[in-house]
DNA sequence: TTGATATTGAAAACCTTTTTCAATTATAGC
DNA sequence: GCTATAATTGAAAAAGGTTTTCAATATCAA
């Protein structure tokens, strides 16, 4: 039920994962992954850098960009498309999986199982489209904004 | 088969909104109408902006901005997120349509008939959000683009 | 500990979108 | 067809957001 406490967080495998890939771990770094990885919500390079600097006073917003551009290349966050801006960050999806997202507070969540498989092929059929990926997000309120 | 030719197209259709709405029929307007209104793909404020000065020397950009934010207003036009750019403007949807779009020329053809209230459904039920809107778009190529 | 080099933040450059403003133009009413 | 009024226009400036440049600093393999 409970993750058993020597289960590396996402925080450690990212930092991990940069050290693999031969980046480096700095301060600034960690500061931008704690945030992120831990983040219930898509954000956005200003956010990330106002939080961020709560953690690691000097940090600049341009190393949140460059920071973000590499956790990306690994795979490890990705980009989304959000009414409320277009470069918003998450953590990466594990597989193939789509987003649903809180139009009040903005939480996040994954899910996969789609069943648009048939929708496809009747769109490939009918438009002559060779139909090779899809992009699928739901929005609405999650149970906490929901109750309010 | 084919349409009568006083059917009214989709040029006439938007000026008369405009006109009817109390906006008034200018030149740069009718450049821009023109060129979106007849657009196989979503185009983005620069390119309608370069397209448009074929037709009227004068336009100018800003102008470009403005007239898509009553398009848009009007219901006429729709903005799409596109992999390229996500301030692509589009004919609107008839209804409730999704988008398919060609990967190769951009493409964008609208279909009706998605399959995802099960999904929907699913997804509340799990995830304990409820949900009341989605966003669908398939990527491929369309068949022009695959023949060749 | 050291040295090669990746990384950093500040500043400048860049690009896109919005605002400001004086001149022009559409259109309703005569 | 004119005219008066108010909407619309493009240029220029301002505002935002992202990227590039660069000298100083920090990481980490040896
Ligand atoms: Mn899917
Ligand atoms: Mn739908
Ligand atoms: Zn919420
Ligand atoms: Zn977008």
């Amino acid at each position: 039920m409970t993750k058993p406490d020597n289960a590396p967080n996402l925080y450690d495998q990212w930092l991990d994962s940069l050290s693999e890939s031969g980046y480096r771990v700095t301060a600034p770094r960690r500061a931008i992954v704690e945030i992120v990885a831990n983040s219930p919500r898509a954000l956005g390079p200003l956010e990330i850098y106002d939080q961020g600097r709560a953690e690691y006073r000097g940090l600049g917003l341009v190393t949140v960009y460059r920071t973000l551009e590499k956790l990306e290349e690994l795979g490890l966050v990705q980009r989304v498309h959000h009414p409320q801006g277009c470069h918003m960050y998450l953590r990466a999806a594990d597989g193939h999986e789509h987003l649903v997202l809180c139009t009040s507070c903005g939480k996040a969540e994954y899910f996969s199982g789609d069943n648009i498989d048939k929708l496809t092929h009747a769109v490939a059929r009918k438009t002559g489209f060779e139909i090779r990926e899809h992009w699928l997000q739901l929005f609405g309120l999650c149970s906490d904004c929901k109750n309010k």
